[in-house]
DNA sequence: GAAAGCGCGCAAAGCGTTTTGCAATCGTCG
DNA sequence: CGACGATTGCAAAACGCTTTGCGCGCTTTC
């Protein structure tokens, strides 16, 4: 069929069409009563021709449930959350469940807010939250998780047990990690921690602490930058030191840059490893030594369970989820200088 | 106010709480015509005490219009696309527009189509379109073009004066990139030059043969692996080359590592240059000659001219954009070994 | 052969907004 | 002092869809 006159068709002119009620046209579209074989055949080909598709709001409005999910993440452009995101994506595509991605440009609070909007506004079924900079206002989260499903990828929180989320075995990767680089013979470690009030961070530190009890913690941001500066105020200060946990991969990788600036070798000066295995790892030269973790899978089971949640009604039966990591061994850890 | 009985709140409710009807609380929002003072105060007081949104289903269904763009990528997970969506992201929401994301997997069909549609069941005003692995069935784009508002970013069609695009200048990106590994010395080059259908593709390459008429050109994707392939093949081969110009940073990232497995020495053996700037760019020793786009401008732009158009209701007056390019040389590029 | 079942289609009632067309109240001016 | 704008509030009609309650005609069953 040719365009419609500048507007989408209404299932009242597929039914005109077709010469039966809209009821009908409904209902072949549903399946939720039968309609005789001939009619739906009429009708799905008018469908086909007319390049007819249902009117989402009006649905929406009727129903109660828009077949949508949201997923905040703090930076869209960050490896890590993408790779979230497209997990979170093919999930819910699976699921057929479209997805709205929202950005929250770290934890803006009035980003934040219009897009807790979004759920009250019944655009979205349901949301999947990645804490940033630190867990939001929690009475915030928790009111809105109060009046619709929502799942916390990546980063967990006790404090709500009716929230539940999915995480990465953050103690056991730290814990593989820090003995690695023990191994090794290191007895003088730092760690760059990232920011302090997350859940993934304490675990990552109590983790690297059981093998460097009395390691040095610098908490900060979670980017390049933090790795650099922080370089910068180890060396300022005399601190001793052959081994540099960073919280995660930016954070290891500004670290080495600074470390390189100032004339010291990776590794043969000093051992540097990160977390998370973004893409950045395995291609600087040496590779980096860091935690594998499987971010895509956190984004396809939060969605998983959020959309089981969603069709059954309830989160009763929901149970959190805890992906395992993968200790990855590359170039950038090695002995300590004997010196 | 607690929470409502499991529902949200309807305008309804609000009006009988105030004493009013729905149709003063609907003009207290919108303003669209004239509530008394004390009126208005009191059901603002409401509206906050109760924490009620409106509807966006029922807002959209009644209006026409739903205050939300889409932006199609072909991969959220990659930084360059992620930059554009943040870009978008900005925008939007300083002109409070809300917006969709997108993922096509690299122009999945299936899909693009489910995307396509979101604009037709009236979920989003307009879309914001990034080509992937090509530019796709263009009378797909075109159907959607007619019946809602399209804009494309970082890739422009030309067949088509009626859709706006937003891109940086390729051509004049890539003459400039040729031009100083003219000058340092180089004679015989190679590009390997991610999806041939593109038109920025065609553009660099364009730009490129300026300096070095008879370059090689390989084409394929646009990823690590192209660069590190096409690098073996280009040695077993024995072509001989002594600077190589990736399609964008991600060839030349993987063409530098399969490089230097091979024993050769960068930028003191090979020359290899980039396009892009992404993160990784700055990151990797030696840091990597490239031409830095404005991924987060074309987001912008491409939302600003979307969302201008919407306002205004057509797009006649909507000018394309072409954004600026900076050529950024770093350690990759060097003079030619002299032997 | 009449009563009961069943398959299939229709009309109509919402869903929560926005947006008319009116009506009521008030102040003001001739 | 009556009438006329200006102000402000109300009732009601869409918007496009889902879903319920009916009813029609046909097949079964005793």
């Amino acid at each position: 069929m040719t365009e419609p006159n500048g507007k989408p068709w209404t299932m009242q002119q597929i039914a005109d069409a077709a010469g039966v009620s809209v009821t009908t046209v409904s209902h072949t579209i549903s399946g939720k009563r039968p309609v005789s074989p001939q009619t739906a055949q009429r009708i799905k080909g008018l469908i086909d021709e007319f390049g007819y598709v249902p009117d989402a709001g009006a649905r929406r409005l009727q129903s109660g449930r828009s077949r949508m999910i949201g997923l905040a993440v703090p930076d869209i452009s960050n490896w890590f959350f993408g790779r979230i995101a497209r997990g979170v994506e093919e999930m819910a595509n699976e699921l057929d469940y479209g997805l709205i991605v929202c950005s929250t440009a770290n934890s803006d609070p009035r980003r934040e807010q219009r897009y807790f909007n979004m759920i009250r506004t019944r655009l979205i079924d349901g949301l999947i939250y990645t804490a940033g900079r630190q867990m939001p206002q929690t009475n915030e989260l928790q009111k809105v998780a109060a009046s619709a499903p929502v799942v916390l990828a990546d980063e967990g929180i006790d404090s709500f047990a009716s929230i539940p989320w999915v995480t990465s075995a953050n103690l056991d990767g730290a814990r593989q990690l820090a003995r690695h680089v023990r191994e090794l013979g290191h007895t003088r470690a730092v760690v760059i921690a990232g920011f302090a009030g997350l859940n993934s961070t304490i675990e990552r530190v109590a983790g690297i602490r059981e093998s460097f009890p009395n390691a040095l913690v610098l908490y900060g941001d979670f980017d390049i930058d933090a790795g650099y500066d922080s370089i910068d105020d180890l060396l300022a200060n005399d601190v001793s030191f052959t081994a540099v946990f960073g919280g995660n991969d930016l954070i290891a990788v500004g670290a080495i840059k600074r470390l390189r600036e100032q004339g010291l070798t990776v590794p043969a000066d000093v051992t540097v490893v990160g977390f998370d295995d973004i893409d950045i790892a395995s291609v600087i030269t040496p590779g980096l030594t860091t935690v594998r973790q499987d971010a895509s899978g956190l984004g396809r089971n939060s969605a998983r369970l959020l959309i089981e949640g969603l069709e059954a009604g309830s989160f009763e039966a929901v149970a959190s989820v805890v992906l395992p990591v993968e200790l990855i061994v590359r170039g950038t850890s090695a002995a300590p200088p004997t010196a």
